[in-house]
DNA sequence: ATCAGATGTTTCGATATCGAAATAAGATTC
DNA sequence: GAATCTTATTTCGATATCGAAACATCTGAT
């Protein structure tokens, strides 16, 4: 398409799904060797980044169903990589929390993923970057409070 | 983040799949009365725009897996809503169009889901359009691009 | 104190996906 | 013409996902 044309709705949503597409497959080629999978992999880089978090939060910063978030803690506890406790108050809460084996695989397989993320957008200026992200924000939290109220289980 | 503060890559790629999460999210549920599926529905969104396709290019298109294309083509089938068909010099080569009747359902749901796409973007102008649009065709060419030339079978 | 509704997680069964291999067919090299 | 390599699709078995329901627990109203 040309400068001189309009990119549509319908356009960028295609784009959107390709782009994902495209980085999906390559953060999974990127981490399969250490076996994870991308679900896994964003589990533990999430409480990486947060500290210990409970299933439901897990599963709605990720945007999985709860029954798939039971399965991807039960895959990391079976590797010891991460583990539930309990909640001092309510004992309905499992929170979650990496291992010191988690840890020490998820910052050098992190590491890793970050470095080759700049390198894969290396050729985008941060006016670019702000400009996409803002759009991508927009678009994300439109179609978030378009979806009838009812998240995933 | 503020105004100030750079956009890493690494937040990119997390704001890039909470984007598409919620999308498809947001599509699904917009094409669950139908009884089609995410992929199903996209491989039928690409049998419209671009008429009878081999189902290399439509996996090709789509992400997906060779196998996952079978499947997909193998319910639209069932449901005869698309056909598959033998190519008249590749004896290999299957194309898969539209029916009748799948072209008749396709038109109707996605002239809704284009409004629906209308209405979810309204809030970008123009030039916040071109520029994710341009942004993530280049993210998703180097992420192709990165990814060990193997695609999914 | 009791009850109804909401919340958090797990279980169950179903579905969609995938990698690898198998099969058939086409292209290229010798 | 034969052999080898590549391509297109399907099959097979495994895995990850999901919606709905079940269960336990918490909250708020009465």
């Amino acid at each position: 398409m040309t400068e001189q044309t309009n990119v549509t709705a319908a356009r960028l949503w295609i784009v959107l799904a390709k782009a994902y597409g495209s980085m999906a497959g390559w953060v999974e080629e990127s981490i399969a060797a250490e076996g994870l999978g991308l679900s896994d992999f964003m589990v533990m880089e999430a409480l990486l980044h947060k500290g210990p978090l409970t299933m439901t939060e897990i599963s709605r910063k990720l945007l999985l169903a709860n029954a798939s978030m039971t399965s991807a803690i039960d895959r990391l506890e079976r590797k010891t990589l991460a583990a539930r406790t309990f909640d001092g108050e309510d004992r309905r809460i499992r929170r979650v929390a990496l291992t010191a084996r988690g840890r020490k695989l998820i910052e050098a397989i992190y590491k890793r993923h970050e470095q080759g993320l700049n390198d894969l957008m290396k050729d985008l200026s941060e006016t670019e970057r702000k400009a996409v992200y803002r759009g991508l924000k927009k678009i994300g939290f439109a179609a978030k409070a378009a979806t009838g109220g009812k998240e995933k289980q």
